[in-house]
RNA sequence: GCGGGUAUGGCGGAAUUGGCAGACGCGUAAGAUUCAGGUUCUUAUGUUCGCAAGGAUGUGCAGGUUCAAGUCCUGUUACCCGCACCA
């Protein structure tokens, strides 16, 4: 059989679609496997190389599964809202929604083309009104159950794209997706509160398998950090509160700081004499980018308040208040009390400033350095703590300032909640009414969708304002509560929202009445593997847990955790090994790898390329290299022989029980590796017999499914291979009779010695010495240890 | 600074978890097929010494444990990815 992926990809393609053959069934008697990879953003830009590997990964994973007869939902659906479209939109003169449709259109024709068994019946965009429709209303019970609130707060704000950022959508203090600046400002902003379920976010991870690095990272996001809260008493005859996570040096506190911001500064200013030094302060500090605040990390700055002191509650002593930016008002309480001998910041910052550093935990020099170890230090210079560890003093001054009612245990975390407000036109929008009598009124939700109306332009305001907010027809209505003139909140949502469900709408995505009916929900959740980008891992993937998880409070679905299993693929990267991207010019098009090799060469050469979790480069000589094994691999057809060696049907099970092994390991490069050996069997033995090569077909199936079922169909086989079942191994033909036994003398190799399967030991010493350069070795010499591992090696001793 | 990861031929990468390092693929060389190029097939291919038989050496670097180390331990270097004044 020649090979042409020409001839045979687009018929099979057809074929599958009009059977529906890899449409998830209402037959809820099988056992049901939910697969599930991240929903592409349809940029401009069409598919990158980068995509079809995870795809590919899971498209394996998921017809594997189908073949073994589980009810496979394995969908695909499009994460439309967001600001590329519209800034595209904008530049062109274009609808965002014709934007839209278009690059959907021409992913689609991509995806298509690789042969992946997506469900299609299921696509779904979060664009369309029948799906925000419900991103909106789960938004309504979030405000409806407290979770949803607004605030006046400094936000991030993109110079460049004129709307406001998430903390998880700055990067080194650039915007994530154009790179400009990205400077603070007050804005009034929808929050959700995400950080009240800090710890639920945490703890839970210990119920799934997700790989390690996604764990840590979200765990070191969140930052959760056990301490206490502390008032000191100051001159002003008020407390000020801090947190600390180590109240055990509290009589080493010399000094106290307040963060500019902080509202004391505002509530002392009678008593500060200084009152102007320190609003010129905060001034210049707000001024700062997040990034050059931060760039500026080592030359402390910062303000003494004269005027008002505060009392160390252990060692009575009066300490003086500074102002200074390295204290963040969004932390803890915006103020600490600053121990210089045990905390590397303090410290600088009381070497600048000349106050006292005193030693409380005893193990370094504190004149040279803050002495931080926790692990090794006894308490010192601290009344009732000396002689305690670290450890134990957190416990006792705890205790103790309980007891004085002056402090107790607490937890911080780094999680701040999420700025789920975007001045932008293409985005869900917000469905809240602001009444003067009521307040903030939720719609209707007999009222959803809530419509995104026909603007005239898309262009974001210099004043910060959605450009929602021009339509004034569409923004004065009525409040739901009272009936009087209110106006609608002119904010959109931010794209995370429409990814943080849409899982949830593939099990039902038709349903009107609900974003998914109980028992559909019931049915599939949760996720049974879940893979995406390691980006991810503190965004959409917190973000969507935390929607599920309020979910589940509510009762709308069953299980608290979405995704039972989560890994993640590494990048693909340009032949010079750089990250692709169009100014390096080494960005690969996978329409021409389809073109030119095919969609079975693309996507087996995705999987060889290397360990499926980390990066590797694109080599055009490799894919060269795959396609040589389709060609040889279709070459079979005509090697029909009427039986095969014992041998020969060995080499088969083995590759059987290792692709069926490797790919629930993820290690696709092995399998193929596998399966290459096996052909390079076959074509050393002049061919196999039809049995054999059939199940050739179904084992490279879920890799190459088109030319699998050219070559099955050809062979004979019955219906699609791509639904036939998964081929099974016989054990006992997968073990060797004979096997090679390593024999080192005083551990070096000498060669080695074919004996039966669980030979022993003395077996293989009597072949050993058969051996020439075994005898030479030990010639003249007494052999006092054999040291034998049953089928692997024998290593004997001499001297 | 903190956290995580990686390091194996000319290249991408294997190595049953301590037991023959370099599977599989690419590339390269020689030969066969071909008018020729391409394709295909055969053989070789870590480095090094040697005409050869054969020897030595070899998994970033330096030690250590062990009969045996790519794998375990100690130290160290380089690169990649997060987070970053989080009290």
């Amino acid at each position: 059989m020649k090979y042409s992926h020409k001839d045979i990809e687009k018929k099979w393609q057809d074929r599958w679609d009009a059977e529906k053959a890899f449409a998830a069934t209402n037959d809820r008697s099988k056992p049901k496997y939910f697969a599930l990879v991240e929903f592409p953003y349809p940029s401009g830009a069409g598919l990158h190389v980068g995509h079809p590997r995870p795809y590919t990964a899971l498209d394996i994973v998921s017809r594997k599964r189908r073949m073994e007869g589980y009810n496979v939902l394995y969908p695909m659906g499009w994460d439309a809202f967001g600001l590329p479209t519209e800034n595209y939109a904008i530049k062109n003169k274009m609808h965002p929604r014709t934007v839209t449709e278009n690059n959907v259109k021409r992913f689609k024709g991509q995806l298509k083309s690789l042969g992946f068994a997506f469900d299609w019946d299921r696509e779904i965009n979060t664009t369309d009104e029948r799906y925000y429709k419900w991103t909106q209303w789960i938004f309504l019970q979030l405000f409806k159950k407290g979770l949803a609130y607004k605030k006046e707060m400094n936000v991030n704000w993109c110079t460049s794209c004129k709307v406001v950022l998430a903390n998880e959508e700055v990067v080194g203090g650039k915007c994530e997706r154009c790179g400009s600046d990205v400077v603070r400002k007050a804005k009034s902003q929808w929050m959700l509160k995400i950080t009240e379920y800090a710890d639920r976010l945490i703890d839970d991870l210990d119920t799934v398998d997700y790989i390690e690095r996604v764990k840590l990272a979200e765990k070191n996001w969140i930052g959760r950090s056990y301490g206490a809260e502390v008032n000191f008493d100051t001159s002003r005859g008020d407390k000020l509160k801090v947190f600390t996570t180590r109240p055990d040096t509290l009589y080493g506190a010399t000094y106290m700081v307040i963060a500019p911001e902080h509202p004391y500064v505002e509530k002392w200013k009678d008593s500060l004499s200084n009152y102007e030094d320190i609003i010129a302060y905060r001034e210049a500090a707000a001024k700062k980018s997040d990034f050059e605040r931060t760039e500026m990390a080592k030359d402390k700055t910062g303000v003494r308040l004269e005027g008002v002191s505060a009392i160390n509650p252990m060692t009575g002593k009066e300490i003086p208040i500074f102002v200074s930016d390295y204290v963040l008002i969004t932390y803890g309480t915006g103020a600490i009390m600053a121990v210089p001998a045990h905390d590397d910041r303090d410290w600088e910052f009381a070497k600048v400033f000349g106050l006292p550093i005193i030693e409380v935990v005893a193990g370094g020099n504190v004149e040279e350095a803050a002495f931080t170890d926790v692990e090794t230090g006894v308490m010192v210079n601290s009344g009732i703590l000396n002689g305690l560890e670290v450890k134990d003093a957190k416990q006792r001054i705890i205790e103790h300032l309980t007891e004085l009612g002056i402090g107790e245990k607490k937890v911080n975390y780094k999680l701040r909640d999420w700025v789920f407000s975007r001045q932008r036109y293409w985005g869900e929008p917000i469905p809240l009414v602001y009444c003067e009598h009521c307040g903030w009124q939720p719609i209707d939700e007999k009222d959803l969708p809530l419509t995104l109306p026909e603007v005239e332009s898309y262009e974001p305001t210099d004043n910060g304002e959605s450009p929602l907010a021009t339509m004034t027809d569409w923004v004065n209505t009525t409040c739901p509560k009272c009936g009087a003139s209110a106006k609608r909140e002119t904010d959109t949502m931010p794209q995370w929202a429409g990814s943080s469900w849409y899982f949830m709408r593939y099990c039902d995505p038709y349903n009107d009445e609900a974003f998914a009916s109980k028992e559909a929900l019931d049915y599939w959740l949760p996720v049974d593997w879940y893979n995406g980008g390691m980006e991810h891992a503190t965004l959409h993937l917190l973000y969507s847990r935390f929607w599920s998880k309020v979910l589940y409070d509510l009762g709308f679905i069953s299980c608290p955790e979405p995704y039972l299993k989560r890994t993640s693929h590494g990048m693909i990267l340009g032949e010079d090994g750089e990250k692709m991207s169009k100014s390096r010019g080494n960005v690969v098009n996978p329409d021409d790898v389809v073109e030119e090799f095919g969609a079975d060469t693309m996507r087996l050469y995705e999987m060889f390329i290397g360990d499926f979790e980390k990066s590797a480069p694109w080599s055009t000589n490799s894919v060269k290299g795959c396609r040589r094994f389709l060609d040889r691999f279709a070459a079979l057809n005509d090697k029909i022989v009427p039986t095969i060696s014992p041998e020969l049907e060995k080499s088969l099970h083995k590759t059987i029980m290792k692709v069926t092994n490797d790919i629930e390991a993820m290690k696709f490069n092995t399998a193929i590796a596998a399966m290459m050996t096996l052909l390079n069997d076959i074509h050393s033995a002049g061919g196999a017999d039809v049995e054999t090569l059939k199940t050739f077909a179904l084992l490279l199936c879920p890799f190459a499914p088109h030319l699998a079922e050219e070559m099955w169909a050809s062979l004979g086989g019955k219906g699609l291979a791509s639904l036939a079942p998964w081929p099974k191994y016989d054990e006992s033909k997968t073990v060797d009779a004979s096997i090679e036994v390593a024999v080192s003398v005083l551990g070096k190799f000498q060669g080695t010695v074919t004996v039966a399967v669980d030979a022993d030991e003395d077996t293989v010493y009597a072949e050993a010495l058969k051996l020439e350069k075994v005898l030479a070795r030990i010639e003249g010499k007494q052999v006092f240890k054999k040291i034998f591992i049953p089928n692997k090696m024998l290593n004997i001793l001499c001297k």
